[in-house]
DNA sequence: TGCTAAACTTACGTTGACGTAAGAATGAAG
DNA sequence: CTTCATTCTTACGTCAACGTAAGTTTAGCA
């Protein structure tokens, strides 16, 4: 178990950041706190925060988009527990189901911004593409 | 000649916006007008910030990030122009040498972003096929 | 048990990027 | 020349996303 402190320093974010996400309700806040105790965080929040700040940054989403889409992957979670306990096959295909779209929305998400870039980048190439051309024709 | 109400309509801004950025020294400002006179703009005015919102929103650049990058694209304007106007062609060569690096860190940037982005599509194909995976083995 | 760095809560402050309101001025049409 | 929609300037307002300050409390260690 790690502290707030550490967390920042390994997300590259500041404590304030982290507290403001969960005043927001972005993270859920460490389970069974009572009030005025340290936060206590592990490894695997860690990983979370940078993964919402990286979606965050790439998809240029604010936090409260964010949060929808973290309510989103909540449900997964949420699904994944059921899915542990659950016996018969047949629930389980129902939830593994019920998992996929949350990703397929977020590969919508990132492949049409992959898409924008891309034609920006094709415009870039041909500008590039005139000048050279314009250069090697100097050059006769 | 087109007015900034006509501008804000075709670029999806607001003409607030428009001034705003005129303000903070993003645009130039249209050229030679008395205080209190209507702005006036062209075709181009559009294009450009078409554009400008385009880079804005898909490298995630702050209004300042973005001022940056146009004072670059603003000293390749003014290359462009002595490139009219210069005569000798060593003259010209050594122009289109000078424009061509502002078209190379813009490229860098596109191109940087779409990285990221591809790596974060790839770790979610992954996370997909996981998924199917499972699907699968509990089809047999 | 005492000490201290780090964390806690509360609450006001700040910055970027505009929104909005008010009153005066402009300029295309009649 | 009048009209009037649109634009102008000035200036205060707003909202998201934190920063910062102050006083208090926790928790790992000597």
């Amino acid at each position: 178990m790690i502290r707030i402190g550490e967390v920042a320093e390994r997300t590259g974010l500041t404590p304030r950041t982290i507290r403001y996400y969960e005043e927001i309700g972005l993270l859920p806040g460490p389970a069974a706190r009572r009030k005025g105790e340290h936060r206590a965080y592990d490894d695997s929040d860690v990983e979370r925060l940078s993964e919402l700040t990286r979606l965050r940054d790439l998809l240029n989403l604010s936090l409260e988009e964010l949060k929808q889409l973290v309510e989103a992957e909540e449900a997964r979670a949420a699904i994944r527990r059921q899915f542990r306990e659950s016996d018969s096959d047949s629930e389980r295909l129902r939830l593994l189901d019920a998992a996929l779209p949350h990703v397929e929305t977020q590969l919508g998400l990132v492949r049409h911004r992959m898409d924008e870039l891309k034609r920006l980048e094709a415009e870039l190439v041909e500008k590039r593409k005139s000048i050279l051309a314009r250069k090697r024709e100097l050059a006769t």
